[in-house]
DNA sequence: AACATGGTTCGCTTGTCATCGAACCATGGA
DNA sequence: TCCATGGTTCGATGACAAGCGAACCATGTT
């Protein structure tokens, strides 16, 4: 009386905005840590961690424990196999569209990913600064070049002292919600703050969206314009 | 500016129990009508409308009218595909454990499907007929032997007069739950009338449950018993 | 024309699950 | 030894969506 393999049961686990975007982060990078992953995902370490307890249960994801950490990979390749296939499918169906879910539009715009400038807006400095060549990203590392030394002084941000502090000064954060990368790290974090205190934006209480002011935005973007 | 495939939303759509079954059923048969669709999703012809108007809008299967009927069938051979690949994987990963959700281990035993028996005691019933070649499958054609007429007449069941009737005498039923054939048809409601008239079962009131006492399971499991 | 049957739409109820705050355990570094 | 950090557990909340009953439209059959 075997019972049968039952499809809706990890097709549901797939399912998940969160856990989707857990699992795509794992395809990218070998093995990442559970916060790397709540990051990725967007949500706080007690629900990433809830979704890696099932996903671990289900076999779909093995950890292996290096000191404190927990270094999640993908279990297979076949796990890795039919998230390909669905992500053939979903690209090919235009699943753009279907896009369930109320999702607030302000998180997708602008919001907190911790403690730097995540969502759209995010995604837009990240690419001008690359653009504009003030950044340089070869493969996951990231720096900051003499020019965005520069840029980045003259925006009013002190990068020596944040130099001189124990964490990275570059990273580039996964976004799940526009599946590019956003600027993390402490010159992230320095850049949101410094946005903060010129007013351009303020974070919506009790939300991780932040609120850009028209005359704000404008700003942003004026600064960043190449030229 | 693109909006990223969003495979947490097409496999979020096959990760459903009704919606899964549904796209199982088309991937055994070509192309089957909503109703049967419901059947074998076990669900009612609502839901069962909702979930294929989804599925229809997602582009995982397509509609050709024909007559009164809607014929639903996969959209693509990617659709397939990554079903296929969902499969492998929930089979190779062991998914029977993962099965999440309550889901009456009553319903799961036996039920009724329309007027017919299925669960596992249909599935039994339905065996035990073939494995004693009183019904003869060839393909999805299903039909009743002349030993299978004379088992059947012994139990009390008048196949001539089911005969008579416009609706087919035999028919397999795909049962999701388990994932195996039970008899329908006319001939498969006349069984489970006579369950119920000796008494060796009852509906649950107000479900599709169908409960059997200890001495009619006995019953029924003797009167299947070869020899 | 009446009726059965296939199919959809609407409104409502209910269950399930994702999410987070808070508290907690474990590991490593000062 | 204390503290910071990575990670999990627990409980409560909230929202989404699956499901059904009822009413309805459409197509075909008598």
């Amino acid at each position: 009386m075997d019972a049968p393999p039952d499809i809706a049961a990890v097709a549901g686990l797939i399912g998940d905005r969160a856990r989707a975007a857990i699992l795509m982060s794992l395809m990218a990078d070998r093995a990442l840590t559970a916060t790397e992953l709540a990051r990725a995902a967007a949500v706080t370490k007690q629900t990433a961690s809830a979704h890696l307890a099932r996903l671990l249960e289900a076999q779909l994801v093995t950890v292996a424990q290096s000191g404190r950490h927990r270094y999640y990979r993908l279990a297979d390749h076949q796990v890795a196999s039919a998230l390909e296939r669905l992500v053939v499918l979903a690209e090919h169906v235009g699943a753009r569209q279907v896009t369930v879910g109320p999702v607030d539009p302000a998180l997708r715009r602008a919001r907190v990913c911790y403690d730097h400038l995540a969502g759209e807006l995010g995604v837009f400095v990240y690419d001008a600064l690359r653009d504009r060549g003030f950044v340089r990203a070869d493969g996951s590392r990231l720096t900051l070049t003499a020019g965005g030394e520069r840029f980045v002084s003259g925006f009013g941000v002190d990068v020596t002292a944040l130099r001189h502090r124990r964490r990275p000064l570059c990273l580039a954060c996964l976004d799940w919600s526009v599946r590019r990368h956003h600027l993390a790290g402490a010159l992230g974090a320095a850049l949101l703050q410094r946005i903060f205190t010129l007013g351009w934006a303020h974070r919506r209480k009790g939300s991780r969206a932040v609120v850009f002011s028209a005359l704000g935005e404008r700003a942003l973007r004026a600064r960043l314009a190449a030229g």
